[in-house]
DNA sequence: GATATTAATCGTAATATTGCAATGAACAAA
DNA sequence: TTTGTTCATTGCAATATTACGATTAATATC
């Protein structure tokens, strides 16, 4: 079937794996480590740091944008798009309790 | 096209990505979150306690398992799975100081 | 041996994702 | 107004992912 069964899980398991899906392609991560690093920054300064065409950039930065993780503003002919630091502030606070989640018990079975 | 062009980006980066995929499905984190607040856990458990059925969760668990983020022994007629404390580990060291950067300069444009 | 239990694997269907050529929209400069 | 620049959108093809019924493999129990 291929659909994912969010309905059966919790809020925040459905927000842990919203935001992993975010990192889950070397594109997005490579877009947002150059937005880390670079105070301004437009579509084509990506297209040129990183070898996809246009269209996939656009379409990565538009996922991200619909996250909540940048923001952009139209600059012209050309947009700024930059890091959102509230939302990523927000990422964290989810992600970060499942990555530092520690093993209560600890059985002899493996 | 549907193929993701790992050779364009960096070790890091596809390494992030490719922990960031094993988050990004509800079912895998569901199965990570109660693996670490149990101490012990056969497959048939995770049946019960996530809503899918046993192929779907014996899928899940390969994933997880070919990744390194959990290990498996045979129990008898069982398989007890558990995290693998020191791949988690590596794991956040990978993607922790992606999450934790800070943005260097800050331009007006945003 | 026969049967039951547990979990992996196979096969298949449905949906999602990735990537890009072509096109369009907005605006600046000539 | 025409031309060029920049980025979004559309449409499509290829691959990946998700899910599960059916089956298999392995082991325990009778």
């Amino acid at each position: 079937m291929g659909l994912t069964k969010s309905e059966i899980f919790t809020d925040q398991q459905n927000e842990i794996s919203t935001f992993a899906k975010a990192f889950a392609h070397p594109a997005r991560v490579a877009i947002l480590q150059h937005l880390f690093n670079i105070d301004t920054c437009v579509c084509g300064d990506l297209v040129n740091e990183i070898g996809l065409a246009q269209p996939t950039i656009s379409q990565h930065l538009k996922e991200l944008k619909q996250l909540g993780l940048i923001k952009g503003n139209i600059e012209g002919t050309s947009v700024c798009y930059c890091i959102n630091k509230e939302n990523w502030a927000q990422m964290k606070d989810i992600l970060s309790p499942f990555l530092n989640q520690d093993i209560i018990k600890k059985a002899t079975c493996c």
